[in-house]
DNA sequence: TTCGAACTGGACCAATTGGTCTATTGATGT
DNA sequence: ACATCAATAGACCAATTGGTCCAGTTCGAA
C-alpha cells in the first residue's frame, strides 16, 4: 500500500507495488506474498490479470516505471533553453526524488529486469525501455539545433552518466553525485 | 566448476563460484544448491568456511571480484602516459572481457550486494569496495600531475561512466558503448 | 602411532517459493 | 429477474529455499 491506493483498480495496485518493491529489492528479492500483501490483493487476482504470473507482472511494472521516467525527462527538457539546462534539471529532479522518496535510489528497470528468470525476454524488454529514454532525450536535443548524430551521442552520454551516478549515489546513500553529474557533461 | 578449479581449495572454489554466479544472476537469483553444485562442494564445507552462510559468502565473493577489478585498473594505468590513455586502456580491456567471458557483463559488486538481505551491511561493503576502485584511479591520476581535487573528480567521472556503460552494454548485449566511453571524457 | 583439529559429506528441517484450482462475488446488459 | 462473465478470495500444492546437525574423513603435529 504505497500511496492513496484505495481507489486504484487492483491491476494498477499490483503494478505499482511490483514496481516499487522490485526497484529496491530486485526481482528475486520479492516474494509473491510480500507483493500481494503490499498491493492488498489476493493471489487469484494476480493470476487473473497476469496469467503468466510474476514475470508478466515484472514486465508490466518495468514499463510503468519507465513511463514515469519518460515523463520526468519530458518535464525537465520542456522548459529548457539548452541541452545543458535540460540535463541539469533532470539530474536535480532525480536527486530530489532520491532524497525524498525511498524508492528512487536505483534504476527501476535494471533492478527489475536483469537477473530475471527468462533472461532473454527480460533483457530485450529492458533494452527497448532504455532506448525509449534515450530517444526521448535525443528528440529534445534536436530542438536545440544539434545534428542527428550529436543528439544521439549527447543522449547516450546523459544516460550513461545518470545510470552510473544512480549506482554510486545508492552505495553512498547520498544524492550528491547525481547533482554533480551535469558538470561532467561540460568539463 | 568454472576453470581449472580442481587444485583450488574448497573455500576459494566457493568464492569464485559465488562471484561468478551472483554477478550475472544476483544474490537472490542463486540458490545454495546451484552454488554448491558449481563449486562442487558439500553444504557442510560452506558453513564451515562461512559460518554465517550465504551472506558471508557474498561479502567474500564481492571482495574477491573487487580485487580482480583493482588489478585491471592497475595494469591499465601502469603503462599509461596520460589519464586519458589509462582510462581508454581500461575501457577497452573491460570491453574485451565483456565479449570473451560471459561474466563480465555487469559490475560484480552491484549485482551481488545490492538487493541483499541485511541491506545496510551489504551497502556499506559495496561503498567501501567502490571507494577502493575510485581511490586506485585517483592515485594513478595524481601521477600525471593533476591536483588532489581534479584527480578525485576524474576518478569519480570514470567510475560513473564505466558503471553506466556497463549497464547499457548489458542491455544491448554489445560492448560498443564501453569502447566509446573514453570519448565522453574529453568531449 | 596417536591425538585432535580442520574439513567433508549429506541427511534432515521448517519456512517460503511461485503456481493451480475452485467457489464465490460483483456488476452489467437484457 | 436472469444470465453472463470479469474479478476476487484463499485453500492447497510440489518444489525449493537457506540453514542445522553430526557422523565420518583427512591431515599435520607430538
Amino acid at each position: 500500500m504505497t500511496t492513496s491506493s484505495r481507489p486504484l483498480p487492483t491491476k494498477d495496485r499490483l503494478i505499482r507495488s511490483a514496481a516499487n518493491l522490485f526497484r529496491t529489492r530486485g526481482y528475486h528479492g520479492v516474494g509473491l506474498n510480500d507483493l500481494l500483501a503490499d498491493a492488498n490483493a489476493p493471489k487469484g487476482s494476480l493470476y487473473h490479470h497476469f496469467p503468466r504470473g510474476k514475470s508478466d507482472l515484472a514486465l508490466a511494472a518495468a514499463t510503468w516505471a519507465s513511463d514515469e521516467m519518460l515523463r520526468l525527462i519530458a518535464v525537465s527538457f520542456d522548459n529548457a533553453t539548452t541541452f545543458q539546462d535540460g540535463a541539469t534539471t533532470l539530474c536535480f529532479k532525480l536527486a530530489k526524488l532520491f532524497d525524498l522518496t525511498g524508492k528512487w535510489d536505483a534504476c527501476p528497470i535494471g533492478s527489475t529486469l536483469f537477473e530475471g528468470p527468462d533472461n532473454e525476454g527480460f533483457r530485450t524488454h529492458a533494452m527497448h525501455l532504455y532506448d525509449g529514454w534515450i530517444a526521448e532525450v535525443h528528440d529534445h536535443a534536436l530542438r536545440f539545433g544539434v545534428s542527428e548524430k550529436e543528439g544521439q551521442c549527447a543522449a547516450e552520454h546523459l544516460f550513461v552518466l545518470v545510470q552510473g551516478g544512480w549506482l554510486l549515489a545508492r552505495a553512498r546513500r547520498s544524492s550528491d553525485v547525481i547533482r554533480e553529474l551535469p558538470g561532467m557533461i561540460a568539463d
